[in-house]
DNA sequence: CTGTTAAAACGAATGTGATTCGTTAAGTAT
DNA sequence: ATACTTAACGAATCACATTCGTTTTAACAG
């Protein structure tokens, strides 16, 4: 065939189809993503060095899409605007997150919000080593509700040796996202509470 | 070859031999667990159905390990050690995490856990749903918290877009397992503090 | 224009990995 | 002994990621 008139790929429509395959099957392969970009498999390597280039490109498709809080605003809104967002922004590709996990990190976009996160606890009065527990913390809490989120329905209500607390518990629960939802909030809400720059103050002197 | 006079497989054979790989390596393969093993690949499969399996079978490994607090405790304490033990089943083989999370769980090994979570928080006056909401997020947590561990150390240290804030905090740092270890606790002193069983009565009563 | 270079597609080939199948030899029950 | 099952093996299949050599065309320099 030879090079044609308008290339048929870029990292953009890539990343799209791409996106595309994992969330419909939970996955990609790259000659699936060349059959939906109609071209070869051998094609993508023209744009991109290798499968892992994919995922990261997805990986900041994903992280895109978080926005950071004005200035000024009170220090727990500000962490809860930011958690919010990061965990939206996994939401809203839930089969995403186990191939992101499986890859070390090489995407800079998360740097952006560590640094906010450092700059809001530090003007609220967290000693440097509690604002590294702090981001460690929220990261490890976000990162865990978006696993949740892509775990299947099935085990909650298959078993029968659920005992009657349990059961009454799963009773009240809607659909997957729904009750990850609920639960996020609730969690969040926990620990900002637990969060205190005074106890902070004190510990170090 | 034929059948040997004593079997050279079993599955806590297959389960240590992968385990070690994956420690060693971060994965593992049929081929080179089959070495490890000196046998040919398909004999593994007189004995697992497939490579899930095995995961499955290192996922069984690692929860087997979680003990349960004795009734009585105090409710926080209670949570406290069990979401201990369920992080440190994972803190063993963190290399473990990503595989575990790329695969839907079949092991019936956190049901015990969930059962007992759901008995202290009732016991505790917690509403049903609020004990839905609680094992939701110290499932998260604890999930988070594993994965934080096997995330490699790299992305910290190398950027050179690191803000004042942020680059007071990471100097605070140890090294990787010290630094989760300690964020782990600070968080969980704030997930349970922030939980209480007063305002779950209040909210629905 | 025209000739050269680089870009972007292709098909064929390679290597690895998971899994299946047919065969063989050793244990086990009748 | 005979028949069945278990547990090994080697060969074969299929899917996938990646590489390479080739071809066609776009972009550009003279």
């Amino acid at each position: 065939m030879g090079r044609p008139s308008a290339p048929l790929l870029d990292l953009d429509r890539i990343t799209t189809a791409a996106l595309t395959l994992v969330e419909e099957s939970g996955g990609f392969t790259m000659p699936q993503l060349a059959k939906k970009l109609k071209v070869s498999p051998s094609s993508l390597y023209n744009h991109v060095s290798g499968r892992d280039e994919i995922i990261e490109l997805l990986r900041g498709r994903a992280m895109s899409e978080v926005a950071m809080p004005e200035v000024g605003v009170p220090w727990r809104e500000a962490l809860a605007w930011i958690a919010r967002g990061y965990r939206n922004s996994y939401g809203r590709y839930p089969r995403l997150i186990p191939l992101l996990t499986a890859q070390a990190v090489n995407s800079s976009a998360a740097f952006g919000m560590y640094n906010t996160l450092a700059r809001v606890l530090t003007d609220a009065g967290f000693v440097p080593a509690d604002v590294l527990r702090i981001i460690t913390v929220l990261d490890s809490y976000v990162l865990g509700s978006a696993l949740d989120l892509a775990a299947p329905e099935a085990p909650w209500l298959s078993s029968r040796d659920v005992e009657p607390e349990l059961r009454a518990a799963l009773d009240t629960a809607g659909d997957l996202r729904e009750r990850s939802e609920d639960a996020f909030e609730y969690g969040l809400r926990a620990l900002l509470a637990g969060f205190d720059p005074k106890s902070s103050e004190m510990l170090e002197g």
